[in-house]
DNA sequence: AATGAGGGATGACAAATGTCATGCGCTAGC
DNA sequence: GCTAGCGCATGACATTTGTCATCCCTCATT
């Protein structure tokens, strides 16, 4: 009986790619394909998927929400993330929404169909290296309204437009910006929104 | 007589995935395969590869400076860019730096191979909707010290720290951001970063 | 020889940003 | 019932940015 497997990927040459890879496997069969979160857990219920392999960067519903999807649609089905950015907030947050995998896309392709098996055994597949960083690092200092307008700084706007787009006053922006850029040691707004981001605590 | 291709792409799941994919064709063989971009021209030539698939972004030498390190050591080898953001700049630069196709990872897996064996004959594959934009966008503003100061810039040191980074003083960073900022249309240097940057304009 | 573009710099000024103290209301924990 | 933390807001203040005029030097074009 092989492994029924949904794959989740918001590019096409990789998803097919995958799919392509992890056919060649005589235990593995591939039955559906996504290129965004929103459908995987209806794809999953509609295929008895075994196991998901989802991105967390997809556009619609991100990996880590779509991984809360499936494992409250079909319980018995394993979540297997895979993601080009090995963020320790994401490992966390991943496996809070009970994802049983974390693989970082520069893992050799070797191992790949192999977390696939250890997932669907119900064993937890964790770059070691990883896992180590994400106890240091891996919560988020920063409050629910400091991470919302720490995100709406990261693409440049000016005090004013951050504090249209959230519904804030200038001055409550630069306090949250403030105590934002102290918690995470950033000396500029923009240093802090990249420091968030690289932890994975920002999305 | 099999299309003999060279793959380079960082991350080492995506890489593998899209050999398997390819080595699935009758008429192509994947040679080899590597990780970042400084031994990309020595493996074409080694292996007398007839196309060599790039990705752009890549650590050590980037798709781009690769693609001309090919065109230089073996002329009869075609590049296929193969790229995550359809940037207008990139595509303009892999162009002028020698290759003769550019698609982005999110087109259909089916017509990958196509594009190598296009390319292969010696025709050029590009994504129109870029090569629209390209037309439009593709050429940077900035001048070359406004381009090194900007990206300096991105990851949201002072001006302080750039000026020290840039061996300038203060005063001129200042003047060049300004100008960054004038030509790219940003208020703030943070936006002018991100606007370069989603051109194509930094690297 | 003159022109213009780019690299580099200074100084002055206005606007934006970052810091801090302070205040109020609400909710959760002790 | 008190305290602490968070959300939200003001106002004052020092710094940092962004803008502009102006200068010098070099190199390529005309």
């Amino acid at each position: 009986m092989s492994i029924r497997l949904v794959i989740a990927d918001d590019q096409a040459l990789v998803r097919g790619a995958l799919a392509a890879l992890l056919g060649l496997e005589p235990d593995i069969e591939v039955v559906a394909e996504l290129g965004d979160g929103t459908g995987v857990a209806a794809a999953v219920v509609e295929h008895r998927a075994d196991v998901a392999m989802l991105d967390v960067e997809m556009p619609g519903l991100d990996g880590i929400s779509a991984a809360a999807a499936v494992r409250r649609a079909a319980p018995s089905c394993r979540v297997l993330m895979v993601t080009t950015f090995g963020r320790p907030g994401y490992l966390k947050r991943a496996m809070q929404a009970g994802a049983s995998g974390f693989v970082v896309k520069d893992t050799p392709a070797r191992q790949l169909a192999e977390a696939v098996r250890r997932v669907h055994q119900g064993l937890r597949v964790v770059d070691p290296v990883l896992a180590a960083e994400s106890l240091t690092a891996g919560d988020s200092p920063l409050t629910e309204r400091e991470g919302e307008v720490l995100k709406a700084a990261s693409d440049g706007g000016t005090v004013a437009d951050i504090a249209k787009s959230a519904m804030l006053s200038e001055g409550t922006v630069r306090n949250y910006l403030s105590a934002a850029m102290a918690k995470t040691g950033g000396r500029t707004r923009a240093e802090a929104a990249r420091i968030a981001e690289d932890n994975g605590w920002l999305l």
